[in-house]
DNA sequence: CCGGCAATCCTCTAAAAACAGGATTTATAA
DNA sequence: TTATAAATCCTGTTTTTAGAGGATTGCCGG
């Protein structure tokens, strides 16, 4: 029986590339494809793929939440994570988050192929140059884990605000706010601001 | 006489969806693809083709780059920008390089056939989008003119190096670094580091 | 129940940056 | 040639941060 399969991207031109590259694929039966993931949403209330290729960029949502509430609704079905991008980070929160596999939209027919066909036995499928990026172990991609609070007072140092001013934004006493922006140093092995706020671009945390 | 279109991006996915995208255009003949800036050169060293569609974002060179450098050597040919990004910054950069417009992934069929007869007649063409983003009068987008010495210190800054540090490598006065500093924050109209590093990473400015 | 962590608050010191005024030299463009 | 701009250097003061040392509360999971 053929794999019944779904893509959700917002680029006209990679749908179409998909499409064309598996065109020949008997086993592969394609089923649409949403622009975005309140459309895909709806699909998936009247059908059921097998497989879904999801890229990680929606104009609505992100991927990686999208991956999420699509697993917590529909287990069964099988999701593939689509980028540009091979950062680790990307890769791990959308495997993270349910997805079965993460494929670059550099990808090959053949990997293509492979990957849809590997997920849909329930099994992991990561293309190759997002194999690398997950096995380097200490790439400098990794983020630190920082909590909540911390996320909040290092966007507002990155809005330029001193620690006084975020004391009196969050009503809470500026030595905590110190402390909050000494643990961020810390976490992010930064010795001041600058870098910090540099560090915390790169990796998408602001 | 048909249009005589090459592709440089390194998706095959993109490729495979413009190449299907245009599979009944009569107007338009595909003369192949490469996926690196090399193999582009290589390939215009033997062939000429009207356009050329041009991912900005190549393993080997970066599109502006490449785009600069066909136009010196080929200035008949017409060069269209392709990303999934629309910044005003990149897309800018890519007309000021000599591209005749830029096209985003998301583009309809429409837009991309209209595209490719628009600058092959030597006119320009951009996206809706693109041309929304560039149409932005005052986004915050606007990078202020920086010199070559600030830009210098600036990078420093990001890299978390205090004034004195900055001073021993370029060898010169801390003082200096500090005037170079303050002239940096009144051009990006910011009160700290914090929030100049902020605003110089979001106009891909270090 | 206890250990660990998040979040809060504190003191003190030294270093650095921000703010406010300058000035000189050199090169380049009008 | 006369502005103009870039790059250099200076003296101050005030504010802010960085560094080092703490402590308390409350919550959650093993």
């Amino acid at each position: 029986m053929a794999i019944k399969l779904f893509i959700v991207d917002d680029h006209y031109m990679v749908i179409e590339g998909i499409h064309t590259l598996l065109q020949n694929e008997k086993n592969i039966e394609w089923m649409g494809h949403a622009t975005n993931a309140a459309s895909c949403l709806a699909f998936l209330q009247t059908n059921r793929p097998d497989v879904i290729l999801m890229d990680i960029n929606l104009p609505d949502k992100s991927g990686i939440d999208l991956c999420k509430e699509v697993k917590e609704n529909y287990p069964g079905v099988f999701i593939i994570g689509l980028s540009t991008f091979n950062q680790q980070s990307f890769i791990e929160k959308m495997m993270v988050s349910g997805a079965s596999g993460y494929l670059l939209k550099n990808a090959t027919q053949e990997e293509l192929v492979e990957g849809i066909e590997t997920v849909a036995k329930g099994k992991q499928f990561l293309s190759f140059d997002a194999a690398l990026a997950l096995r380097k172990p200490d790439n400098g991609n990794n983020r630190p884990v920082i909590t909540r609070r911390e996320k909040e007072v290092l966007e507002l140092i990155a809005d330029g605000m001193t620690n006084n001013e975020i004391a009196k934004k969050l009503f809470i006493s500026s030595t905590t706010v110190d402390t909050h922006r000494k643990n961020l140093l810390a976490k992010f092995e930064c010795k001041n601001v600058a870098s910090l706020i540099k560090a915390a671009m790169q990796l998408n945390m602001i």
